[in-house]
DNA sequence: AGACTTTAGCGAAACGATTAGCTATCGGGG
DNA sequence: CCCCGATAGCTAATCGTTTCGCTAAAGTCT
């Protein structure tokens, strides 16, 4: 592998004249570019990213660390970022904390220790795991999730809004009964919808029930299981709120295992979906977000930090979620309970 | 951020010693190794990655460039590479080629200037495009796609076994015009898998009809419209095998907007699913290759070449495809044609 | 013509680690 | 008593860039 110096030599120049060739960083005479831009294609010359990175303590990579590699969310938030790092003219370097804070926790220190330029995080757990220093001299952004008390800046979602939607959603087809598959109760994103549910029913004067509130992981296993002990029993819900794409996967098959039918047996209203579903049977009716976009504007906050040394004021941006109807709910049959 | 000179300041004692501490590297008598262990503690001390890539000569990064980041099939390969190459203490630098041999390029190129010390690469486009200094002086494993020509490690599927098992499935439930919906024909896997299925109806005297193999792109919408084409004719094949999981998913919804019922009206077979897709009706039938399994050996090679300086012969490694039955065929009814 | 500017390019000092080679100390064997 | 080997640690070179500050040479102004 050719050096700077080896291209210098055989053009007879300075290293300082090929780095200013390479980077168009002075003025240097025709002639003596020629040269040098002709020994750098003789040799076959590419600058070492090692050596410029040291002088320049700079990186040009971003780290994307998402809490579950195998959620299609978070797949497709993936998907979003790469292409978005690669527009900026960054790589990305991609981190699976699996929802474990302690994996987290290696994985921020390894982001440090690699010198990324800046980072977009998915945070896993409790604000209060957190250390400051974690976060000192690197670019953050958070996304989907927020941590209480940090003041790095956010890509979020409105999750009550979500929630509520999805909710009146049911309330307005006639179901009184509704029940919630939905996720850890630490995490923002399940508490908000969780809230946007109960107050779209309080708004009409009504409550879930007790049992009816199920939280487990994030995943489709968990989901399977929470619906079909709460289905299960005589009183249940003829309507499901679940809050994760995965999840109303886990629901759909608890409930077709017990001889349910949806939509004509139980309604099922989610938000979020998986990818690729929307080919098979029932569509799901679900509150969706703008996940290219919300990577997109991501990005474009971290690199506005990472290129503007700017103390710019904190930024908290949220995105609105839509409703898409599907074919998994329908009106409350006439002996409503 | 504190440097190796601050430690050794703070700890009275050369960079040297600073070094040999951080790396076990020399015996260090335990009065200063104390002494360096606490300096190195209360200046939050971590050696900077730059300047050890530059003089060691390596990044600790590992790059995974796939040819379809929209695809679950690739989802579950990097979900898997990432929790791999984080197991062999490398970091996964994510890279989507678009199916676009010119982004490609671009990525190889990118690949060597970031000094990666190895790549696993789903190629994309004909053998001709490459050449040789692309691959020249950086550790390469060739995941799921093969070059000819090229020297490089690989870790496949045995595609004409895989189609093979899908079509023998069919032809058993009595299917006789099978139809078959595939990929580009310049890529091996789309190649093999059609051979397989060919060989299949050969093995009993059959052929496909010229109408009923139809190829496109690896997307469902590609999928949706030659099968909707393929299936509107009165002649329509009364199975399909389906070369992919999205396109599966496509010609699903091509046949139910055909008003046409699988399984009863069309079987379906496929070689690979989405995923998420296990809870929804009908289960697909289809054969499925160890992802995980094959991706972790495609990384098993790769840090054996980095590790290893030996020049080893090179290793061509190819899974099998196991079928999985789900619900998306039936036997032929006995009006068979 | 002398005194400044500007220009084109060079030399060498960083950046922050690793590591080869050296020195000083100590103990033990001949 | 001298020499040797082992031990513990230091000095300084090195990795390949970028960049600050310098020097001639050439141009501009009085």
């Amino acid at each position: 592998m050719a050096t700077i110096k080896d291209v210098a030599r055989k053009a007879g120049v300075s290293t300082a004249t090929v780095s200013a060739v390479m980077n168009d960083t002075a003025f240097v005479s025709p002639e003596l570019r020629a040269r040098v831009v002709t020994a750098i294609r003789e040799l076959r010359y590419e600058p070492s990213q090692a050596a410029r990175n040291l002088r320049r303590n700079r990186s040009q990579l971003i780290a994307l660390a998402v809490a579950d590699l195998s959620n299609p969310f978070y797949a497709r938030i993936v998907w979003s970022a790469e292409a978005a790092v690669a527009a900026w003219g960054y790589s990305l370097v991609l981190f699976n904390s699996d929802e474990k804070p302690d994996t987290e926790r290696r994985i921020l220190s390894r982001i440090r220790t690699l010198g990324c330029d800046g980072m977009v995080l998915v945070p896993v757990g409790a604000a209060n795991q957190y250390q400051s220093h974690e976060f000192e001299g690197i670019a953050t952004v958070l996304l989907g999730r927020s941590i209480e008390g940090n003041s790095a800046d956010t890509v979020t979602i409105d999750n009550h809004a979500a929630g509520r939607q999805a909710v009146d959603y049911l309330l307005d087809l006639g179901h009184r009964r509704i029940g919630s598959v939905t996720g850890p109760m630490q995490l923002s994103t399940s508490k908000g919808r969780l809230d946007g549910m109960i107050d779209a029913m309080a708004a009409r004067g009504l409550a879930p029930q007790p049992g009816h509130v199920r939280s487990g992981e994030f995943r489709e296993e968990a989901a399977y299981s929470v619906a079909r002990d709460m289905m299960g029993s005589p009183d249940r819900p003829t309507a499901i709120y679940v809050a994760n794409g995965v999840m109303a996967i886990g629901v759909m098959r608890a409930i077709a295992d017990l001889g349910l039918r949806c939509p004509q047996d139980v309604s099922i209203a989610s938000t979020d979906t998986v990818a690729g579903a929307g080919g098979l049977k029932p569509r799901l009716t679900r509150t969706e977000h703008p996940i290219a976009d919300m990577t997109n504007e991501a990005l474009r906050l971290l690199v506005d930090r990472i290129e503007e040394r700017g103390a710019e004021p904190v930024r908290n941006i949220i995105f609105q979620p839509a409703l898409i109807v599907g074919e998994s709910c329908m009106p409350l049959r006439g002996d409503a309970g």
